[in-house]
Order: structure tokens, then C-alpha cells, then sequence
RNA sequence: GCUGGCGUAGCUCAAUUGGCAGAGCAGCUGAUUUGUAAUCAGCAGGUUGUGGGUUCAAGUCCCUCCGCCAGCUCCA
């Protein structure tokens, strides 16, 4: 007997197996009419899927939890842009000859389909696409679900000459069960499924790019076509993510660095090396401090190392023979004396700790610095401040022992969330970074591995971080704690990190010692570790955090002083030089413009507070406050402005109140002012 | 690195089928003396990314290189 239990408690029993459709339609023609796919014992199923998955013994009861999901469950959203992938690879087929077809699944926000056709896909071929789909749907064939043998299967591939699914089949696909193709007229494509039942309830549909993609991400390979698409339910969603994608778009950091000459970068120094320019260095300078002042507290040394180092410090590291082709290339004085630009801080570091013998005593040892390091990324990677060649990292090592290595790793989980949530940034998730038990890339011993790893996945439970697995991001000397975050693009960043190592202090590396308690010589463990990562790549993605108007405390122009007009030059230099000697990073607008205009500028430039001055002002010794925020706040003493400032940096505030835009140019959809 | 797209004044963008490189903002000069998002006028600003080619004629067509953008691959 087949027990059916259904999400509002009622269960239903049938003697033979059942697909969910025949239970929906059975509940009534409306919700048979609106049921897109199923959730059978938590997985997404077709409305065809047979209940039970597995044949049941003729005697045994079965249980089985079946939700039908329609258009308003999550679920079925990413169903039904499957289904929209089919039916544009069908539209694709029909307008192209030779189409070949790779793969096409559902990814966060939409989904992709990946062709090899001799056409080279453009934009301009997207209306004729679209098209094509419409008249697709408006046929509303149902998906069929057909299901072969890997050898029928096989056959059938073969048959339609479909040259990367044959592949698929032969080498990546095993001998389960069997493979499901799914047919919609004359389409007919290998897929494990599901699908909805007809592509009527996709209700709108927009193609978004194109760009090239290896099959099965082999760059060895030949380069495919792949179209980005996104489709949903109704219009009105549809439009409401693009407009939250071009929303997105004006926070991008590369914009808003020029628009508010916060860095640049320029081909005649190189590609991917930042230039800090003025107001961008403020920025980085009191971030700097901010952690600074928190490393002293957490009982940090400061060190300094050369930027450059021998080849044979990175051969003894492993980073030579494992990453060379990222390192800069040496810098060659005699054929045996070879410098490398240093692409990561660790191995200078080392040989402070190996400058004398240490002692148990002075464990943990933290050395901090600000390193600078360079690597040579691909042409291709590079990308405003988040991918450069050159990046300062605030990096820092820890060498302690075994049992202290769990208490240090938690306080580098701690400093790292604090110094995010100080930025008001929670939006990011943590990843660990684990080894890839099939690849050759790293070093060190299995046992050291896993004992790593297991040590990070406690921490984390015990301080209460969800954190996800994933084999294959480990640095290749140990596994690794990310924050990671997500660009204004959807692209996601690694800022803060904190590395376990049991290799670099290992015999085969560096060989490092201590004299423990029992006089005997024991080795080091390091952890490596930068809660924000890099300047560069954390003060970008903090630009699109912000949209460009910076907290007040580390606004690169905190106040800037206007004058209603040249008559009160004299008290508004008064009131500036007040400003300066306070310690506020302010400017004065003494031009021969109207208020408005000077407003404006300085409403463009995001600064927090403009402290306007007239006759008014002058007689009665005040100032009239306008937060970029609230706007007009009233005439107040100078000394009570000060102490307002003061306030609101000493705490650190985070004003976020723009729902995204922000910024020069574009003051029509702006809601902030 | 690969596939595709792009490159015109400091910025944002124009420039019929190949036919005299232009506008707004910013900048400079002058006038205006203004109380919470743009005062007016004038001036100046370019080897159209680079190097080659086709042509009577190239911003426009072709090739090289450089750079940028999107994606892929990579990311100690």
C-alpha cells in the first residue's frame, strides 16, 4: 500500500504506483490546472514522476510526501526556466543549421543553453530568437518525458547526431537505472529532467547575452556559444529584475571610482595596477587604521618585508614550482641570484620567525604587515579593483601550537566578523575551502588535511557560522575559511580568508621549531589570515556597497563648508579653518555660484554634511547643517555641529537610506536626497 | 589565455551609403552677489587607442598590436 502525505496533513492511499498528476487531479481540476512539477520526499520531480521511486515490495507499506507545486512555489520557477532553456535551444535549432547542443541548465536568476553552430551568435540574432519562442509556446506542445536504456540512449544520440551528448553519455554518464530524453514536437533532448507540462506558464521571457563557454569547462577544448536568458512567471517580475540588474549596474565601482576620483588605472603603468588617488587613499588610509588599532588590541606585531625575494625562498615554499605561471617573471642578476616580485607575504614572515630560536612562551606569534603582492592574473581576469595584478593584502601570520591553533582560529572568524559588521557588511556567506581528494595539486599529507579541515568545520559549528563545504578551493599548502560576497554584477568576491597550514612549517618546507615546555623541539602551526583580504579588492566591492556615499567616518570629504554668497567668504573660512583644526576632512565652496548649484555639487559627490553659511550665520555664529541625507537640519552653534560629527563617527554609523543609485549623472531615479 | 563586443575632447555621447570631426557637462575668463539640487556670456579643448593597408577621399572598410567590457577558464 502507498501511503501519500500531503503538506496539509490529509494523506491519500493507493494500491498501485500513482504520478502526481493523477493525485492533483484527483484533489481538483484547479489545482490540476496549476500544478507545474512535484516535491516528492523533498526532491523536484515532473507532474509524471511514478510514486514510488523505488518498487516497493507487494506487501510493504510505503510513505511518500508529495507537494505539487504551481507557479507561486519557488520551485517551480526554476522548472519552468529549464523548460524555457528547451525551447530556445528549439528555436535555435529551427533558425541555425548544424546546430549542436551542449548543455542547458537553470542558474541563479535564469538559465543558459550552450550551442556549437558555425552562426557566431550576436545580440542582433536575439529579436528572431525571441520570436521563434513565441511561436513555440503559442504551439503549447507538452514536454514528454521518454525513457531509454543508456544503449537506446545511446542509439538515439547518435541518430540525431548530436556529437557532445553521445560524448556525455559514453564518458560521463553511467549505467544508472536509465537516461530520460524529453520530446516537445520535433525537439528532442537528452535531459534529466524535470519539466513543466507545457510551456504555456512561461509568461515572459528576455535573452540576455551571449559569450563563449567551454564544454564542460575545459579551456583545452573547443569554445561554445552559450546564451544567458532569464524567464519568469509574469511581466511584471520579469521587469522588476531588470530593473533591479540595471539598478545593480550603477553601483559599479569602476564608475563610481572615476565619477568620484576615488582611483584610476592606466595602460602605461600596466594593466590590472591601481593608482590610489587622493580621496581613494583616505578611504584606504582610515580603514587601515581602523584595523590597525583592532590587530594591537588582538595582540598583533607589526613587521615589514622587502617586495621582492629569492626564487629559492619560493622553491623552499612550493608557491615556485606549483604557481609560476602567475608569478611575475624573475628578475634574473646572475644565473643562480633570481628575485620574484613576492606574490604572497608567508614565506618572509617565516624567516622572521626563523630570525632566532622560539620558545613555546612567545606562542602564538601574530606578525602583521600591510603586504603588497603581485600576480600575474590572465589578461582576462582582470577587472577594476577586484582582480588586479598588485594588491596589499592585510595579511598576517600566526605560528602557534597544535592546541592553540583552535582558539586562534576562532579569533581570526571573530576579528574578520567584526571588522564586516563595522562596515555594516552581512551580506556575504562563508566558504570552506577544502582539498580535492582527485587532484595532484597540493601538499602536505592527507592526515594533516583532514585534521585541518575537521578543526575548521568545529570552529564554525561552535561559533555558529552556516558555512559551506567545497572541495577543490583549498590553497593548495591547506584548507581555508572565505567570506565571500557578491559584486554588483552578481559576480562573487573571496574578501576576508583564514587559512590553516601544517605544510609550509613542515620538514619538506621550512622546517620550523619551537622549544616546548619538556625542552624538546616541536613544530609550528601557521595560519594565514586577512579579514579584509585585499585594499583593492575590499574597497571596490565597498564602493558598490555603498553606491559611493561613504559612512561619515570614512568619508574622504567629510564636510564641506558653502557660502550663500562672497559676502560671507570671511566667516565661512572661519568656520573651515575651525573645521581643519577639529580634525575634519572638510573644504570650503567659496565660488561666485548660486547655493543651489554649490548644493548640488556636493550632493553629487556624496559628502555627508554641508555646512552652509550666510549673513544670518555669521551675526548669530552658527552654521546651517544639511545632512545628504535629510537635507535642510536648521542653523546650529558650530560647537554643536562639531559634537554631531563627532557623534556619529565615533560610532561608526552606517546610514544606508539609497534603495542603489547613487552618484554622479543620474539624479532622476535617485532617492536619497 | 579563449570566444564575442567595444575604443571619437577630462566625462557622457553625436557624426547619412566612405565626403569639412560636433554637442552637453567639466575647465578657463568675465559679468552676476544669490539661503538648500544646475545664473548668464565668451573662450579654449581632438594626429578619432596604436601601427599598417584599401581608396581621389577613412572616425566609418580590411589587417596588427594595445586597452576596456561580458562570459568561460584560472584565482597561493
Amino acid at each position: 500500500m502507498l501511503k501519500v502525505h500531503l503538506p496539509d496533513g490529509t494523506e491519500k492511499q493507493y494500491s498501485q504506483p500513482i504520478t502526481p498528476r493523477t493525485v492533483a487531479e484527483e484533489i481538483g481540476p484547479g489545482l490540476a490546472k496549476a500544478a507545474l512539477a512535484a516535491e516528492v520526499d523533498g526532491k523536484v520531480v515532473g507532474l509524471d514522476f511514478t510514486m514510488p521511486a523505488e518498487a516497493a515490495t507487494a506487501t510493504a507499506d510505503q510513505d511518500v510526501n508529495l507537494r505539487l507545486l504551481t507557479r507561486k512555489d519557488p520551485e517551480a520557477l526554476g522548472v519552468m526556466r529549464h523548460s524555457c532553456a528547451h525551447v530556445m535551444a528549439r528555436a535555435v535549432m529551427r533558425l541555425f543549421e548544424g546546430v549542436q547542443l551542449a548543455f542547458g541548465p537553470t542558474i541563479d536568476g535564469g538559465f543558459y543553453y550552450d550551442f556549437d553552430l558555425e552562426h557566431s551568435l550576436t545580440e542582433e540574432d536575439f529579436p528572431a530568437i525571441e520570436a521563434e519562442m513565441q511561436k513555440i509556446i503559442d504551439l503549447d506542445e507538452p514536454f514528454e518525458r521518454i525513457e531509454q536504456t543508456r544503449d537506446d540512449a545511446l542509439k538515439t544520440v547518435r541518430d540525431m547526431d548530436q556529437r557532445y551528448k553521445i560524448e556525455h553519455i559514453e564518458t560521463g554518464l553511467g549505467d544508472h537505472g536509465g537516461l530520460s530524453f524529453y520530446r516537445q514536437g520535433e525537439f528532442l533532448d537528452l535531459c534529466r529532467g524535470p519539466h513543466i507540462p507545457s510551456p504555456k506558464s512561461i509568461g515572459a521571457y528576455k535573452l540576455l547575452s551571449v559569450a563563449g563557454a567551454y564544454w564542460k569547462g575545459d579551456s583545452s577544448r573547443k569554445q561554445l556559444q552559450r546564451i544567458y536568458a532569464t524567464a519568469f512567471f509574469d511581466k511584471k517580475e520579469l521587469k522588476e529584475h531588470l530593473e533591479r540588474i540595471e539598478e545593480a549596474k550603477r553601483r559599479d565601482h569602476r564608475v563610481l571610482g572615476k565619477q568620484l576620483e576615488l582611483f584610476t588605472i592606466n595602460p602605461m603603468v600596466g594593466s590590472g595596477l591601481v593608482m590610489w588617488l587622493p580621496k581613494g587613499a583616505v578611504i584606504r588610509g582610515v580603514l587601515e587604521n581602523f584595523v590597525r588599532d583592532e590587530l594591537t588590541r588582538r595582540g598583533y606585531q607589526a613587521v615589514y618585508t622587502p617586495n621582492v625575494g629569492r626564487i629559492q625562498l619560493y622553491e623552499t615554499s612550493g608557491h615556485y614550482p606549483y604557481y609560476s605561471a602567475s608569478m611575475f617573471t624573475p628578475i634574473v642578476m646572475e644565473e643562480d641570484e633570481q628575485y620574484i616580485l613576492k606574490p604572497m607575504n608567508c614565506p618572509h614572515h617565516i624567516m622572521i620567525y626563523k630570525a632566532r630560536p622560539r620558545s613555546y612562551r612567545e606562542l602564538p606569534l601574530r606578525l602583521a604587515e600591510f603586504g603588497t603582492v603581485y600576480r600575474n592574473e590572465k589578461s582576462g581576469e582582470l577587472s577594476g579593483m577586484t582582480r588586479v595584478r598588485g594588491f596589499t593584502q592585510d595579511d598576517a601570520h600566526i605560528f602557534c601550537t597544535e592546541d592553540q591553533v583552535e582558539g586562534e582560529f576562532r579569533g581570526c572568524i571573530d576579528m574578520t566578523r567584526f571588522v564586516l559588521d563595522s562596515l555594516g557588511l552581512t551580506d556575504y556567506r562563508v566558504r570552506l575551502g577544502f582539498r580535492d581528494p582527485n587532484s595532484d595539486k597540493y601538499v602536505g599529507s592527507v592526515e594533516n588535511w583532514e585534521r585541518s579541515q575537521q578543526s575548521l568545520i568545529d570552529v564554525c559549528a561552535s561559533l555558529g557560522i552556516e558555512a559551506q563545504q567545497e572541495p577543490g578551493e583549498a590553497a593548495f599548502y591547506g584548507p581555508k575559511a572565505d567570506f565571500v560576497v557578491t559584486d554588483c554584477i552578481g559576480r562573487e568576491w573571496q574578501l576576508g580568508t583564514v587559512q590553516l597550514d601544517y605544510n609550509l612549517p613542515s620538514e619538506q618546507r621550512f622546517n620550523l621549531e619551537y622549544i616546548g615546555a619538556d625542552n624538546q623541539p616541536h613544530r609550528p602551526v601557521m595560519i594565514h589570515r586577512a579579514p579584509l583580504g585585499s585594499m583593492e579588492r575590499f574597497i571596490g566591492v565597498l564602493i558598490e556597497h555603498f553606491a559611493g556615499a561613504f559612512p561619515l567616518w570614512l568619508a574622504p570629504e567629510q564636510v564641506r563648508v558653502l557660502t550663500v554668497s562672497e559676502k560671507s567668504e570671511d566667516y565661512g573660512r572661519e568656520v573651515l579653518t575651525r573645521l581643519q583644526a577639529e580634525g575634519f576632512r572638510c573644504t570650503g565652496d567659496f565660488r561666485a555660484e548660486k547655493l543651489g548649484a554649490k548644493i548640488r555639487d556636493g550632493q553629487l559627490e556624496l559628502i555627508p554634511y554641508m555646512f552652509v553659511v550666510g549673513p544670518r550665520d555669521a551675526e548669530q555664529q552658527t552654521v546651517s547643517v544639511r545632512d545628504r541625507i535629510d537635507g535642510d537640519l536648521g542653523a546650529m552653534s558650530v560647537d554643536n555641529a562639531i559634537a554631531h560629527l563627532r557623534q556619529e563617527i565615533a560610532e561608526k554609523k552606517v546610514r544606508k537610506t539609497y534603495s542603489g543609485s547613487a552618484g554622479l549623472g543620474d539624479r532622476g531615479s535617485a532617492n536619497e536626497y
